[in-house]
DNA sequence: TCTACAGTCTACAGTGACTGTAGAGGCAAG
DNA sequence: CTTGCCTCTACAGTCACTGTAGACTGTAGA
Protein backbone atom coordinates (compact mmCIF):
# COMPACT_ATOMS: atom_id res chain seq x y z
CA UNK A 1 0.00 0.00 0.00
CA UNK A 2 2.97 2.26 0.38
CA UNK A 3 3.43 5.12 -2.58
CA UNK A 4 5.42 3.79 -5.38
CA UNK A 5 7.67 5.94 -7.58
CA UNK A 6 7.63 6.48 -11.40
CA UNK A 7 10.15 3.77 -12.43
CA UNK A 8 8.03 0.81 -10.05
CA UNK A 9 5.13 2.00 -11.68
CA UNK A 10 6.66 1.41 -15.24
CA UNK A 11 7.63 -1.63 -14.26
CA UNK A 12 4.43 -3.09 -12.73
CA UNK A 13 2.58 -2.00 -15.92
CA UNK A 14 5.26 -2.57 -18.56
CA UNK A 15 5.30 1.25 -19.73
CA UNK A 16 8.05 3.51 -20.08
CA UNK A 17 8.85 5.94 -17.59
CA UNK A 18 8.49 8.29 -20.50
CA UNK A 19 5.02 7.27 -22.02
CA UNK A 20 4.03 7.62 -18.12
CA UNK A 21 5.04 11.05 -18.35
CA UNK A 22 3.74 12.01 -21.49
CA UNK A 23 0.02 9.90 -20.57
CA UNK A 24 -0.42 12.58 -17.78
CA UNK A 25 0.70 15.58 -20.14
CA UNK A 26 -2.55 14.65 -22.79
CA UNK A 27 -4.44 13.89 -19.72
CA UNK A 28 -4.59 10.28 -19.96
CA UNK A 29 -3.21 9.51 -16.53
CA UNK A 30 -4.58 11.61 -13.77
CA UNK A 31 -1.72 13.77 -12.00
CA UNK A 32 -0.27 12.30 -8.87
CA UNK A 33 0.69 13.12 -5.68
CA UNK A 34 4.27 14.76 -5.09
CA UNK A 35 7.09 13.45 -2.79
CA UNK A 36 8.74 16.45 -0.82
CA UNK A 37 11.30 16.80 -3.20
CA UNK A 38 8.89 16.93 -6.30
CA UNK A 39 8.96 12.68 -7.30
CA UNK A 40 5.83 11.54 -8.58
CA UNK A 41 4.27 9.10 -6.62
CA UNK A 42 1.63 6.45 -7.13
CA UNK A 43 -0.63 3.88 -5.74
CA UNK A 44 -2.03 0.44 -7.01
CA UNK A 45 -4.89 2.23 -8.54
CA UNK A 46 -2.58 3.88 -11.59
CA UNK A 47 -0.84 0.23 -12.15
CA UNK A 48 -4.84 -0.56 -12.98
CA UNK A 49 -5.61 2.16 -14.85
CA UNK A 50 -2.05 2.33 -16.75
CA UNK A 51 -2.37 -1.07 -17.80
CA UNK A 52 -6.22 -0.47 -18.82
CA UNK A 53 -4.37 1.97 -21.16
CA UNK A 54 -1.85 0.06 -22.81
CA UNK A 55 -3.96 -2.69 -22.95
CA UNK A 56 -6.07 -0.14 -25.16
CA UNK A 57 -2.98 0.98 -26.72
CA UNK A 58 -2.12 -2.62 -27.96
CA UNK A 59 -5.20 -3.56 -29.45
CA UNK A 60 -4.81 0.15 -31.60
CA UNK A 61 -7.19 2.08 -30.04
CA UNK A 62 -6.41 5.87 -30.61
CA UNK A 63 -6.10 7.56 -26.83
CA UNK A 64 -9.19 9.54 -27.94
CA UNK A 65 -10.64 6.70 -28.06
CA UNK A 66 -9.05 4.95 -24.61
CA UNK A 67 -10.10 8.51 -22.76
CA UNK A 68 -13.90 7.97 -24.23
CA UNK A 69 -13.76 4.36 -22.08
CA UNK A 70 -12.09 6.09 -19.33
CA UNK A 71 -14.54 8.37 -18.96
CA UNK A 72 -17.48 5.53 -19.23
CA UNK A 73 -15.50 2.88 -16.44
CA UNK A 74 -16.34 6.02 -14.42
CA UNK A 75 -20.05 5.99 -14.86
CA UNK A 76 -21.04 2.43 -14.46
CA UNK A 77 -24.49 2.18 -14.29
CA UNK A 78 -24.32 3.30 -17.46
CA UNK A 79 -25.60 1.50 -20.58
CA UNK A 80 -22.57 -0.30 -22.02
CA UNK A 81 -23.66 0.48 -25.70
CA UNK A 82 -21.08 3.18 -26.27
CA UNK A 83 -18.10 0.99 -25.58
CA UNK A 84 -19.06 -1.63 -27.96
CA UNK A 85 -19.48 1.05 -30.28
CA UNK A 86 -15.79 2.41 -29.80
CA UNK A 87 -14.50 -1.43 -30.20
CA UNK A 88 -17.08 -2.21 -33.37
CA UNK A 89 -15.44 1.05 -34.69
CA UNK A 90 -12.18 -0.12 -34.16
CA UNK A 91 -12.74 -3.78 -35.28
CA UNK A 92 -13.81 -2.14 -38.49
CA UNK A 93 -10.88 0.35 -38.47
CA UNK A 94 -8.39 -3.63 -38.34
CA UNK A 95 -10.42 -5.19 -40.84
CA UNK A 96 -10.35 -2.19 -43.47
CA UNK A 97 -6.51 -2.07 -42.44
CA UNK A 98 -5.83 -5.56 -43.35
CA UNK A 99 -7.58 -5.49 -46.30
CA UNK A 100 -4.94 -2.97 -47.74
CA UNK A 101 -2.49 -5.01 -46.13
CA UNK A 102 -3.76 -7.87 -48.26
CA UNK A 103 -3.52 -6.37 -51.49
CA UNK A 104 -0.06 -5.16 -50.76
CA UNK A 105 1.27 -8.37 -49.72
CA UNK A 106 -0.18 -9.66 -53.34
CA UNK A 107 1.11 -6.70 -55.14
CA UNK A 108 5.04 -6.76 -53.51
CA UNK A 109 4.60 -10.87 -53.86
CA UNK A 110 3.87 -10.74 -57.47
CA UNK A 111 6.19 -7.63 -58.08
CA UNK A 112 9.12 -9.54 -56.50
CA UNK A 113 8.46 -12.88 -58.34
CA UNK A 114 8.41 -11.59 -61.68
CA UNK A 115 11.69 -10.24 -61.13
CA UNK A 116 14.64 -12.48 -62.57
CA UNK A 117 17.44 -10.50 -61.40
CA UNK A 118 20.08 -8.96 -63.96
CA UNK A 119 20.22 -5.00 -64.51
CA UNK A 120 17.98 -2.68 -62.80
CA UNK A 121 16.84 -1.30 -66.48
CA UNK A 122 15.41 -4.51 -66.96
CA UNK A 123 13.81 -5.21 -63.26
CA UNK A 124 10.76 -6.19 -63.05
CA UNK A 125 10.53 -4.83 -59.84
CA UNK A 126 11.79 -0.93 -61.03
CA UNK A 127 9.12 -0.96 -64.08
CA UNK A 128 6.42 -2.31 -61.62
CA UNK A 129 6.73 0.67 -59.91
CA UNK A 130 7.26 3.28 -62.71
CA UNK A 131 3.55 1.55 -64.56
CA UNK A 132 0.91 2.33 -62.56
CA UNK A 133 -1.27 0.94 -64.71
CA UNK A 134 -2.57 -2.80 -62.78
CA UNK A 135 -2.33 -1.77 -59.23
CA UNK A 136 -4.01 -1.27 -55.46
CA UNK A 137 -2.82 2.27 -55.44
CA UNK A 138 -5.53 2.70 -58.01
CA UNK A 139 -8.18 2.60 -55.35
CA UNK A 140 -6.42 6.20 -54.03
CA UNK A 141 -6.72 5.40 -50.87
CA UNK A 142 -4.14 5.64 -49.00
CA UNK A 143 -2.47 3.37 -47.06
CA UNK A 144 -2.53 4.51 -43.51
CA UNK A 145 -1.40 3.41 -40.29
CA UNK A 146 -4.01 1.50 -37.93
CA UNK B 1 6.17 19.68 -74.28
CA UNK B 2 5.64 23.07 -72.65
CA UNK B 3 6.74 23.27 -68.94
CA UNK B 4 3.72 22.70 -66.40
CA UNK B 5 3.14 24.49 -63.04
CA UNK B 6 2.74 22.77 -59.90
CA UNK B 7 -1.01 22.18 -59.72
CA UNK B 8 -0.81 20.36 -63.19
CA UNK B 9 1.85 18.23 -62.48
CA UNK B 10 -0.63 17.37 -58.85
CA UNK B 11 -3.39 16.77 -61.09
CA UNK B 12 -1.14 14.48 -63.73
CA UNK B 13 0.35 12.18 -61.07
CA UNK B 14 -2.15 12.58 -58.84
CA UNK B 15 -0.51 13.99 -55.53
CA UNK B 16 -1.20 16.94 -53.57
CA UNK B 17 0.67 20.20 -54.48
CA UNK B 18 1.75 20.56 -50.90
CA UNK B 19 2.87 16.86 -51.02
CA UNK B 20 5.14 17.67 -53.86
CA UNK B 21 6.76 21.14 -52.49
CA UNK B 22 7.33 18.55 -49.39
CA UNK B 23 9.35 16.07 -51.31
CA UNK B 24 11.32 18.47 -53.42
CA UNK B 25 11.99 19.86 -49.44
CA UNK B 26 13.19 16.63 -48.27
CA UNK B 27 15.16 16.07 -51.66
CA UNK B 28 12.60 13.07 -53.38
CA UNK B 29 11.98 15.26 -55.60
CA UNK B 30 14.85 18.17 -57.44
CA UNK B 31 14.51 21.92 -57.79
CA UNK B 32 12.40 22.65 -60.77
CA UNK B 33 12.78 25.47 -63.14
CA UNK B 34 10.98 28.63 -61.81
CA UNK B 35 9.21 31.32 -64.10
CA UNK B 36 10.14 34.98 -63.37
CA UNK B 37 7.57 35.48 -60.92
CA UNK B 38 9.21 32.31 -59.01
CA UNK B 39 6.57 29.24 -59.98
CA UNK B 40 7.67 25.96 -60.26
CA UNK B 41 7.92 24.52 -63.63
CA UNK B 42 7.93 20.98 -64.53
CA UNK B 43 8.56 18.78 -67.24
CA UNK B 44 7.05 15.43 -67.82
CA UNK B 45 9.79 13.53 -67.04
CA UNK B 46 8.64 14.87 -63.42
CA UNK B 47 5.33 13.27 -63.68
CA UNK B 48 7.13 10.03 -64.17
CA UNK B 49 9.32 10.83 -61.01
CA UNK B 50 6.50 11.65 -58.66
CA UNK B 51 3.87 8.69 -60.04
CA UNK B 52 7.25 6.32 -58.86
CA UNK B 53 7.57 7.91 -55.59
CA UNK B 54 3.54 7.98 -55.45
CA UNK B 55 3.19 4.16 -56.13
CA UNK B 56 6.20 3.19 -54.03
CA UNK B 57 4.36 5.12 -50.73
CA UNK B 58 0.99 3.42 -51.84
CA UNK B 59 2.77 0.09 -51.35
CA UNK B 60 4.84 1.09 -48.43
CA UNK B 61 7.86 2.07 -48.65
CA UNK B 62 9.48 4.63 -46.04
CA UNK B 63 10.64 7.64 -48.24
CA UNK B 64 14.21 6.40 -47.36
CA UNK B 65 13.69 3.13 -49.57
CA UNK B 66 12.45 5.24 -52.47
CA UNK B 67 15.11 7.57 -52.03
CA UNK B 68 17.84 4.16 -52.70
CA UNK B 69 15.13 3.04 -55.82
CA UNK B 70 15.65 6.23 -56.94
CA UNK B 71 19.59 6.12 -56.82
CA UNK B 72 19.55 2.76 -58.13
CA UNK B 73 17.31 3.57 -61.01
CA UNK B 74 19.59 6.43 -61.96
CA UNK B 75 22.27 3.89 -62.35
CA UNK B 76 20.90 1.00 -64.92
CA UNK B 77 23.84 -0.94 -65.48
CA UNK B 78 24.19 -1.74 -62.20
CA UNK B 79 22.85 -5.72 -60.99
CA UNK B 80 18.98 -5.18 -59.21
CA UNK B 81 19.78 -7.59 -56.22
CA UNK B 82 19.67 -4.41 -54.59
CA UNK B 83 15.98 -3.54 -55.86
CA UNK B 84 14.69 -7.30 -54.70
CA UNK B 85 16.35 -6.52 -51.22
CA UNK B 86 14.45 -3.66 -50.90
CA UNK B 87 11.78 -5.15 -51.92
CA UNK B 88 11.72 -8.46 -49.82
CA UNK B 89 11.88 -6.14 -46.66
CA UNK B 90 8.67 -4.13 -47.61
CA UNK B 91 7.16 -7.49 -48.04
CA UNK B 92 8.12 -8.72 -44.54
CA UNK B 93 7.50 -5.55 -43.30
CA UNK B 94 3.81 -6.00 -44.22
CA UNK B 95 3.54 -9.52 -43.20
CA UNK B 96 4.82 -8.94 -39.82
CA UNK B 97 2.01 -6.50 -39.27
CA UNK B 98 -0.66 -8.61 -41.13
CA UNK B 99 0.27 -11.48 -38.58
CA UNK B 100 -0.26 -8.49 -35.75
CA UNK B 101 -3.33 -7.42 -37.28
CA UNK B 102 -5.07 -10.85 -37.80
CA UNK B 103 -4.43 -11.32 -34.24
CA UNK B 104 -5.76 -8.00 -33.08
CA UNK B 105 -8.89 -8.46 -35.16
CA UNK B 106 -9.35 -11.93 -33.53
CA UNK B 107 -8.98 -10.58 -30.28
CA UNK B 108 -11.42 -7.44 -30.80
CA UNK B 109 -14.01 -9.99 -32.80
CA UNK B 110 -13.71 -12.45 -29.67
CA UNK B 111 -14.61 -9.30 -27.02
CA UNK B 112 -17.66 -7.54 -28.76
CA UNK B 113 -18.97 -11.35 -29.56
CA UNK B 114 -18.91 -11.81 -25.37
CA UNK B 115 -20.29 -8.51 -24.75
CA UNK B 116 -23.82 -9.25 -24.05
CA UNK B 117 -25.29 -5.60 -23.08
CA UNK B 118 -26.31 -4.06 -19.96
CA UNK B 119 -24.15 -2.04 -17.77
CA UNK B 120 -20.96 -0.63 -18.28
CA UNK B 121 -19.49 -2.05 -14.96
CA UNK B 122 -20.51 -5.89 -15.97
CA UNK B 123 -19.47 -5.14 -19.70
CA UNK B 124 -16.93 -7.84 -21.15
CA UNK B 125 -15.31 -5.67 -23.37
CA UNK B 126 -14.34 -3.39 -20.06
CA UNK B 127 -13.23 -6.05 -18.00
CA UNK B 128 -11.27 -7.95 -21.43
CA UNK B 129 -9.43 -4.63 -21.07
CA UNK B 130 -9.15 -4.18 -17.81
CA UNK B 131 -7.81 -8.35 -17.51
CA UNK B 132 -4.62 -8.23 -19.35
CA UNK B 133 -4.00 -12.34 -18.96
CA UNK B 134 -4.81 -13.65 -22.11
CA UNK B 135 -3.92 -11.33 -25.12
CA UNK B 136 -1.59 -10.78 -27.49
CA UNK B 137 -0.48 -7.87 -25.81
CA UNK B 138 1.53 -10.20 -24.35
CA UNK B 139 3.90 -10.36 -26.87
CA UNK B 140 5.04 -6.94 -25.86
CA UNK B 141 5.44 -6.09 -29.53
CA UNK B 142 3.77 -3.05 -29.95
CA UNK B 143 1.59 -2.50 -33.12
CA UNK B 144 3.64 -0.45 -35.49
CA UNK B 145 2.30 1.47 -38.64
CA UNK B 146 3.44 -0.22 -41.34
C1' DT C 1 -9.22 47.88 -68.04
C1' DC C 2 -11.19 46.33 -63.95
C1' DT C 3 -12.52 42.80 -61.00
C1' DA C 4 -13.04 38.28 -59.28
C1' DC C 5 -11.11 34.27 -58.19
C1' DA C 6 -8.22 30.44 -58.51
C1' DG C 7 -3.44 29.29 -58.22
C1' DT C 8 1.07 29.92 -56.27
C1' DC C 9 4.62 31.49 -53.02
C1' DT C 10 7.18 31.06 -48.25
C1' DA C 11 7.45 29.86 -43.64
C1' DC C 12 5.98 27.73 -39.86
C1' DA C 13 2.85 25.08 -36.67
C1' DG C 14 0.24 20.86 -35.96
C1' DT C 15 -0.78 15.76 -36.31
C1' DG C 16 -0.26 10.99 -33.32
C1' DA C 17 2.04 8.66 -30.13
C1' DC C 18 5.53 8.66 -28.56
C1' DT C 19 11.28 8.72 -28.15
C1' DG C 20 15.55 10.95 -27.22
C1' DT C 21 18.50 14.41 -25.17
C1' DA C 22 20.49 17.80 -21.93
C1' DG C 23 21.41 19.29 -17.64
C1' DA C 24 20.22 19.33 -12.98
C1' DG C 25 18.91 17.36 -8.66
C1' DG C 26 17.49 13.02 -5.49
C1' DC C 27 18.20 8.69 -3.05
C1' DA C 28 20.14 4.40 -1.22
C1' DA C 29 23.98 1.08 -0.81
C1' DG C 30 28.68 0.29 0.07
C1' DC D 1 31.35 10.22 0.73
C1' DT D 2 31.13 8.48 -3.42
C1' DT D 3 29.13 5.77 -6.91
C1' DG D 4 25.51 4.96 -9.71
C1' DC D 5 20.98 4.69 -10.79
C1' DC D 6 16.50 7.35 -10.55
C1' DT D 7 13.87 11.29 -11.31
C1' DC D 8 12.93 16.01 -12.69
C1' DT D 9 11.78 19.66 -16.51
C1' DA D 10 11.81 21.30 -20.97
C1' DC D 11 12.40 20.85 -25.49
C1' DA D 12 13.70 18.73 -30.07
C1' DG D 13 13.06 14.82 -33.17
C1' DT D 14 10.43 11.02 -35.45
C1' DC D 15 7.38 10.01 -40.04
C1' DA D 16 4.93 11.64 -43.73
C1' DC D 17 2.61 14.67 -44.40
C1' DT D 18 -1.49 18.55 -43.59
C1' DG D 19 -3.05 23.03 -42.45
C1' DT D 20 -2.68 27.96 -41.90
C1' DA D 21 -1.46 32.85 -42.69
C1' DG D 22 -0.48 36.41 -45.53
C1' DA D 23 1.19 37.96 -49.81
C1' DC D 24 1.72 37.71 -54.73
C1' DT D 25 0.45 35.97 -59.75
C1' DG D 26 -2.22 34.64 -63.65
C1' DT D 27 -6.38 34.34 -66.17
C1' DA D 28 -11.25 34.74 -67.62
C1' DG D 29 -15.27 37.42 -67.97
C1' DA D 30 -17.77 42.15 -67.77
Amino acid sequence: MKPMTIGRLSKAAGVKVTTIRYYESIGLMGEPDRSDSGQRLYGDDAVQRLSFIRHGRDLGFPTEAIRELITLQSDPSEDCSAVEAIAEDQLQNVRKRLKQLRALERELKHMIMSCEGGKVCECRIMSALNDHSDCIAQTHERVTAL
